[in-house]
DNA sequence: GCAAGGTC
């Protein structure tokens, strides 16, 4: 029998290091092993998984796609193999002489599947030890004692059901995605994917730009009247009528009629109140966050939902904010809010909401959501508070709106007071004949009454919109009437946090794969922008899924899997059973795809090629397309090459994103250019080429580098590509330049630059206020020194502040940093110690 | 170089 210490094995080393420091009562020691974390005490250890340390894959013979049919893959076998190796080897070390295991995943089926690996591997050294499982949902004292006093069995069934989607996604996925990639000939980086999740996602947008592209836009017209009651201000007021099921109805979709109705509103100039009805509605908080609601909160900050999560992430490592993925919207009954409430009592930004939100008489009952699981809390904050300066500016941001959103779950409800009128306009007797004689017109007021949550949690709408107390039969003044002529819109497109919740209500992906799942739609192509559009390859994938194999592009197969995941952990069906359906299933749909392999490739490609058109070359009629150099840079060549060799360039910043405008001149589509924060719209092309191609340089001074000796002069040069710059006229001979910034009218100034004898520029956007630039020269070092600071914040440990001490003291950037002498330095700069600067260093190497 | 699911 083995009598080593007893091991603990958990998902994720966050939650072994606070598991071990419950159990030890914080004696617990952390060591390495492996070069993964262990904590230790007494006679135990603890170390931490990272999700799946192991992963299915088809063995190595199979992994050249050429060689293999997608079709073999259905019966092929498929192991598991270490993905996290150094994890791997630690838990073989410690398992080896362990006297007891025990399994501590996340309360969730994926944390069965997680925990049954885990045994794997232990089972694999030690044939005899005791391997429990324990189960607790969320990491609290008295949680987690229970569960370790209370031990049970890991689930097989559980797991295997798990398995089972692991081996079905697997098959399908890599099958599908093989066959398309194959018949469309894009192998290497630009493969073709589809999958059980990212298929239906797709299709869904795909859709929503089908009704878009299918929507036959409707007139009908508005009409409005601005009301006045004597001194108490005017308010808008909206013309309606009963439509023939008697529902009140603004929208005339008869223009001869909306003009009838107008003639007779403008040619009156005063309203009976008719009817006034006043209601209190009562607004509650919102319920905790789950990932799904916090992705969307972020969003109307206008984080994109990868950006929330990294984010939430980081604040939750930092232990600031709890687990960010989960589903959970109620909290555990250990959470105690007046607790957590005061952890903030003494902070600046929210002791007092804190303090405001304490000062209640009975006990706070937080709101709940409709969903409550096992596996994680919803996000809340711990209660340990970064400071300001320890986040920035966007992470705060994250943070505040974590803090707030738990502050409005225990806050009161709002009220609201709705106040609607409806005035009645008789028609003027001057007026022309029309079957009106009377027509109605209504307002809708609502006052903030009590701000309850709001006050705490300023995230949502809390405009008021006035309309003043009037009495019925009351008199108003129509002061000025409106008619305007509007059309119906299309639907709109998903954005991210819509398509996020959208998936969430489909079943498909989980807490911790949606945002990714977008993410990857983007990186194949087949979406762009934000809120995303489908590409042509989009519509081409989804149009050759819903012919030949719908499954993966529908929400069913997920609801299908869900079930028999269910089943087979509830022991009434086999894993076996249920993959070898599936893979029955995908067998069938390759009897009739594999005849179809050539159509499906054209119609791919041909939607590829017109992802990348702009339009005819003007040399050969071909088509012009975007096009990639060997060296990784974009330009525009022609789809005739290599008989035609026309070609325009493009900017070197960003990723090309061609757009649905066409220049008129060249019927070429104008292209804009995805830079992130930098991203701007370059044009057509050809009309930036031949820009440059007109303009002159203009020159503004002698070439510093050449200028004595050649007689070289600096100009203001325009690219063939848009970009600008200041370069030398003796150009390529000297090489001198200077970058511009991309947009604005450059305005040469009559003031000059002492030390360079240059023009002072100045950069007149149109939306902004002009820029000064000043000398070229001068700008250009400013911007150096800039940049070695920002690089200094690339060395772990050195923020913003930080790097301003160091360059004060004479280090600027990072090679400067590592030539420093630690104790010199240390003794230069405030606060910084020389093995501080010795840590820098080694993370500079 | 395929999926989706964990985690970082």
């Amino acid at each position: 029998m083995s009598r080593g210490p007893a091991l603990i094995i958990t998902e994720k080393d966050n939650a072994a290091r606070r598991i071990a420091e419950i159990l030890s009562g914080g004696t617990a020691d952390a060591e390495r092993e492996h070069g993964v974390n262990v904590y230790k005490w007494g006679g135990k250890r603890c170390i931490g998984l990272s999700g799946h340390v192991v992963g299915v894959d088809f063995p190595s013979e199979y992994n050249d796609w050429r060689d293999v049919e997608p079709v073999e893959l259905i019966d092929a076998p498929i192991e598991k193999q270490p993905t996290q190796q150094n994890i791997v080897s630690a838990i073989r070390t410690l398992a080896r002489h362990a006297s007891n295991v025990t399994i501590a995943t996340d309360y969730d089926r994926e944390g069965e599947l997680i925990g049954k690996e885990a045994y794997e591997l232990v089972r694999e050294v030690n044939e005899d030890v005791d391997i429990d499982r324990v189960r607790f949902s969320s990491i609290t004292d008295r949680e987690v004692q229970e569960a370790f006093d209370n031990p049970d069995e890991l689930d097989f069934d559980l797991a295997a059901a798990g398995e089972a989607r692991q081996v079905i996604d697997l098959i399908w996925g890599a099958a599908l995605t093989r066959f398309l990639s194959l018949s469309a000939r894009q192998l290497g980086d630009d493969f073709i994917s589809v999958g059980r999740v990212q298929g239906p996602t797709l299709k869904l947008i795909v859709d929503r730009e089908r009704e878009i592209d299918a929507f036959d836009p409707e007139d009908y017209w508005e009409l409005f009247a601005d009301l006045e009651k004597a001194d108490e201000g005017g308010f808008e007021a909206q013309y309606f009528y009963r439509d023939e099921d008697g529902n009140e109805a603004e929208r005339v979709w008869d223009g001869d009629r909306a003009e009838a109705v107008y003639e007779v509103l403008s040619g009156t100039d005063a309203a009976t109140v008719d009817s006034v009805n006043r209601r209190t509605r009562t607004d509650s908080p919102p319920a905790p966050f789950n990932t799904t609601q916090f992705i969307r909160a972020a969003s109307s900050l206008n984080y994109s939902a990868q950006r929330a999560m990294s984010m939430a992430e980081d604040l939750y490592t930092a232990g600031y904010i709890t687990y960010p993925r989960t589903d959970n919207t109620v909290y555990p009954e250990d959470l105690d809010p007046e607790e957590l409430l005061e952890a903030f009592l003494d902070d600046r930004t929210f002791g007092d909401d804190a303090e405001q939100l304490l000062d209640v008489e009975e006990a706070i009952e937080p709101t709940a959501g409709d969903e409550e699981t096992t596996d994680h809390p919803p996000i809340h904050p711990t209660g340990e508070r970064p400071t300001r300066s320890d986040l920035s500016e966007d992470e705060w941001e994250i943070y505040e709106l974590v803090v707030r959103r738990f502050f409005a779950t225990v806050a009161d409800d709002a009220t609201w007071e709705h106040l609607k009128v409806v005035a009645r306009v008789a028609a003027a007797t001057n007026a022309a004949e029309t079957d009106i004689d009377e027509l109605r017109l209504k307002a809708n007021g609502k006052r903030l009454v009590e701000a309850g949550y709001h006050d705490v949690y300023p995230y949502f709408n809390q405009q008021e919109t006035h309309v003043p107390d009037v009495e019925e039969g009351e008199s108003l003044a129509i002061t000025e009437t409106r008619i305007e002529d509007k059309q119906t819109q299309p639907p709109r497109r998903y954005g991210q946090s819509r398509l996020i919740e959208t998936m969430e209500k489909m079943g498909i992906g989980t807490k911790s794969t949606r945002h990714h799942t977008i993410e990857k739609l983007y990186d194949r192509g087949y979406i762009e922008s934000d809120p995303p559009r489908p590409t042509m390859l989009a519509r081409a994938v989804v149009e050759a899924a819903e012919e030949y194999a719908d499954q993966i592009v529908s929400e069913d197969m997920t609801a299908q899997l869900e079930a028999d995941m269910q089943a087979i952990a509830a022991g009434e069906t086999a894993y076996s059973e249920v993959t070898a359906e599936s893979k029955e299933m995908l067998q069938r749909v390759f009897d009739e795809l594999t005849d179809s392999r050539e159509d499906v490739g054209d119609h791919i490609q041909k939607s590829l090629k017109a992802d990348k058109t702009l339009g005819p070359c003007p040399e050969s009629g071909d088509d012009l397309l975007v096009r990639k150099s060997r060296h990784g840079s974009y330009f525009v060549g022609c789809d005739g090459y290599p008989d035609c060799t026309y070609t325009l360039p493009l900017p070197s910043t960003g990723k090309p994103l061609i757009l649905d405008e066409t220049c008129e001149d060249h019927e070429l589509r104008e292209v804009k250019m995805l830079a992130g924060r930098k991203t701007f719209t370059h044009g057509c092309p050809q009309c930036k080429a031949d820009e440059a191609d007109e303009e002159e340089d203009l020159v503004i001074g002698e070439c510093p580098d050449c200028g004595s000796e050649e007689g070289g002069e600096l100009a203001i040069k325009r690219l063939r590509n848009g970009s600008r710059l200041v370069g030398c006229t003796r150009y390529p001979d000297c090489e001198y330049s200077l970058p511009l910034p991309r947009r604005g009218e450059i305005e040469v100034t009559d003031a000059r630059c002492d030390e360079h004898d240059l023009p002072e520029l100045v950069i007149d956007n149109d939306d902004d206020e002009p820029w000064e630039l000043g000398c070229p020269i001068c700008n250009y070092r400013e911007y150096q020194a800039d940049r070695n600071g920002s690089e200094l914040e690339t060395v772990s440990g050195i923020g913003e502040k930080t790097a301003d001490k160091l360059k004060t003291a004479g280090v600027a950037d990072v090679a400067a940093l590592k030539d420093a002498d630690p104790d010199a330095l240390a003794e230069e700069v405030d606060g910084v110690g020389a093995d501080t600067v010795r840590n820098w260093q080694a993370d500079a190497d």
